[in-house]
DNA sequence: CGTTTAATTGATATTCAATCTCAATTTCAG
DNA sequence: CTGAAATTGAGATTGAATATCAATTAAACG
């Protein structure tokens, strides 16, 4: 459980476990998707947590370092975030007409990355896919 | 030449040209690299180029839609460009010790992208693949 | 349990990239 | 050359994200 993991991952580092990383943890994990941290903070808010816009953006950083959380993409209007845990990897596509994002995995690709590095000299880690255009709805609209 | 690719693109959208675009698209066209707004602008500054901060802005987006530069990626300071005209698509590796940037270029990705693509109903223009890691002289460092 | 101490919080100020405003200027077609 | 429309630039503005710092709190220890 994510929980658990957090809490590993504090104690490992001396830090402390407080009701507000518990409240933020657990409005991220309450819902699947993508979330931004001002919406997080906003919907923390109205559901009466007290968390304040500091601690959301600090327990963000926190979340992401323990790998429970990724950065999915930056956009002029900020972050994107996703819970990952119990999550498979995956990447996406962006439609620039509607902004929607679809998620998709490839097992070719991650072959890839690793078939690049080798060539490289480069220790890969991790990787972010991201494919611009437009979905299927939205080139059905055009016309 | 960029200059006439420009200069086309302006004239199709009934745009005009201006000292401040040509000077910046030259300035943009310079050097190869990546580099910044900001850093553009100011070397600009320096060169004794007049070019405002907002029309550097602007027309970088020009730029960007003309397809003869493209955003690189985005971090927590800011927009990275890179002009592309004349140059083949390519990805790129970041090293997370040095910084440091590697390019690549993989026909087997350009392939998976149309691929991915049609098993989705997605129209892809363009993608960014971001490998994450350690180059090879960081990791000679550490030990 | 109390104490103690270092970590954490939150209200607010601050930073900084990027965008907006709008009067003055410039391009360019006719 | 002239006029209409586009463009510019200085400065104001936005908005995400971070920094500040006094007050609060977690939790190890006795």
């Amino acid at each position: 459980m994510e929980n658990t993991a957090f809490r590993n991952f504090l104690g490992d580092r001396g830090l402390k476990l407080t009701k507000e990383r518990i409240a933020i943890l657990k409005e991220v994990f309450s819902f699947h998707g993508h979330f931004e941290p001002e919406h997080l903070y906003f919907r923390m808010k109205e559901g009466g947590s007290k968390a304040s816009r500091a601690s959301v953006y600090r327990t963000l950083s926190l979340l992401v370092e323990s790998g429970l959380v990724e950065k999915v993409t930056r956009t002029e209007k900020g972050t994107v975030y996703e819970h990952t845990y119990g999550h498979r990897h995956h990447d996406h596509m962006i439609c620039g007409v509607c902004g929607k994002i679809i998620e998709f995995y490839s097992e070719k690709l991650e072959n890839l990355q690793k078939e690049i590095c080798a060539s490289n000299g480069f220790d890969g880690v991790s990787h972010t896919l991201e494919i611009r255009g437009s979905c299927q709805r939205c080139r059905k609209k055009r016309r």
